[in-house]
DNA sequence: ACGACCCATAAGCACCGCTTGGGTCACACT
DNA sequence: AGTGTGACCCAAGCGGTGCTTATGGGTCGT
């Protein structure tokens, strides 16, 4: 009744790649040989893991609760892995990162460039995902840290991963230039909004719900260029981080930074443990270290 | 460069034994065996994992590392291990059933109803849905088992899935009570008929085509109830299943059971290999082994 | 000095586990 | 309806992993 460590790997991969022939295929192996393996682990485990069908694999409910385990100890022998390889000296270890798609493109490339300074021998990979993709990347074991932000905190759904907090920002109003400069949400309850992504638009109906109003959505993109463009055409307003703001600012548009609004928590996510493996351990030191690119606001 | 799983958690073995030979001992093997995977994991490693002295081991740097990276991974084994018992001897575990609406309200609450009392920590879902949308309901992934029914066989479109006849029964011709007794469909060309459900009313006018005319149906309601009531009172005729008329049988009609209905066959559609989960395999014996509430014709 | 531990290495053989080559089933395409 | 494709399983064969036995070095005790 005891299983065979591998043979959870294998699961993984099958369970991971959709197919048993995918798995077999990705492994380099020819599909029986991942059949017979799924079969003796199937038989060790009491029950069918995967229901086979003719366009690949579903997982049964035991299935599911095997994958949640074999996604930890694969995740912990990767770990290991980088743990010992660092400690060999043989090589640096390596490292994989997601990151939410504006911090890949400004934080990251700053805090990747001063630790190929420092440890040259540290291999880098880098992903972009939102923050509940890129936490759901750490917890199966596809990387080793997310850089994630949240609004008054971590973001919702840490689980058993760690969060590492690096700083944060101000959330300001964008409204026209020529516009009254408002001192509250709720003077904005009749206006036409233009939400970002996902979450910042959760974030933003949730914060005139406290208000007391329902915000109209009209426009929806999460590019900040394009976002002052339209509020500086009169098209509708809008909700910023203070480091959009300071990539850039559009002059037709007034920032207007309100209590209200929160802030934008930007962190770590990691599983607990991988702090210690150095090459992580280098990696979150550089994007802790580094000189923000987030703004800090004055007050 | 990877790391065997079975190697690192012989490491642990002989880690948490003090040597070599006594973690062998502990495995059921000779101390070579353990000795061989060892080294093989420490060419793995790319360094010593543990100084081997006269009375016994000690850990290296790297193998204390690797100790606590072990000690998790066989946690997680063990507690998946266990989980997965957990399931397979039915401590837990979900099925979820979607059924017609009238079985839904007769057979099903008899089975759950043995079914919690024979495996208390069983969790049942229920939904209500016609046999074709509850096959789909299966072959999506959102239910386990459907309980269906289908005229001379299965229901059409079962593709991949798999049919577990459970029983079937009589449809019988339902006329006034004063009308005189038909003996075949095809005296009743000139009548107005009654449809039930969207099924039921194909398969009737399936088997009218085969007595040669193309049935008037006038009314439609599926409440066996109403369909007598709309008949009695010279309305109509109509066919019925047996058990609609052993749950109700209005005075003022008239029952004639005909071969040429065919007979309607109640069963389970799963995917195939689901037969073997065990939740889901109790809620199938169940459902088959309990009292029928469909009545057998006395013929 | 000798036995009792610990360990590693070498050679042999069994069996695990991967491959090859069948076959079934469902679906899509002609 | 026939055919092709891609999924899966099963059966048989064979190579290599991995356990065994056998042997030897090393360091403690007595």
């Amino acid at each position: 009744m005891s299983l065979d460590a591998r043979r959870v790997l294998i699961f993984r991969d099958v369970a991971r790649a959709g197919s048993i022939s995918a798995a077999a295929r990705h492994l380099g192996w020819t599909q029986p040989a991942v059949s017979q393996h799924l079969g003796r682990l199937e038989r060790d485990a009491g029950g069918p893991l995967l229901l086979r069908g003719p366009a690949g694999v579903t997982l049964t409910e035991t299935g599911r609760a095997l994958l949640r385990r074999a996604d930890l100890i694969a995740a912990e022998l990767h770990a290991a892995d980088e743990e010992l390889a660092a400690f060999a000296q043989l090589r640096g270890g390596h490292v994989r990162l997601v990151a939410f798609p504006s911090a890949a493109a400004t934080v990251v490339p700053d805090a990747f460039a001063r630790l190929a300074e420092r440890h040259p021998e540290v291999v880098v990979g880098l992903a972009e995902a939102e923050p509940p993709e890129a936490m759901a990347a750490v917890l199966a074991g596809d990387a080793d840290l997310a850089l994630v932000f949240g609004y008054d905190g971590p973001p919702a759904g840490l689980g058993a991963l760690r969060w590492h907090p690096l700083d944060d920002e101000a959330v300001a109003l964008v409204v026209p230039a020529q516009a009254r400069a408002p001192h509250g949400l709720a003077e904005l309850a009749a206006e036409e909004w233009i939400g970002g992504c996902v979450r910042c638009r959760g974030h933003l109906v949730e914060c005139c719900e406290r208000a007391g109003f329902t915000p109209r959505l009209r426009h929806t993109t999460d590019d900040y260029v394009v976002v002052q463009n339209l509020v500086a055409r009169g098209l509708g307003v809008t909700v910023l981080p203070a480091s959009a703001l300071s990539a850039y600012r559009h002059p037709g548009v007034q920032v207007v930074e309100l209590a209200e609004l929160g802030r934008r928590h930007l962190g770590l996510v990691h599983r607990p443990g991988a702090e210690s493996v150095p090459a992580t351990a280098a990696l979150m030191a550089e994007l802790g270290s580094g000189p923000q690119s987030v703004v800090r606001p004055a007050g």
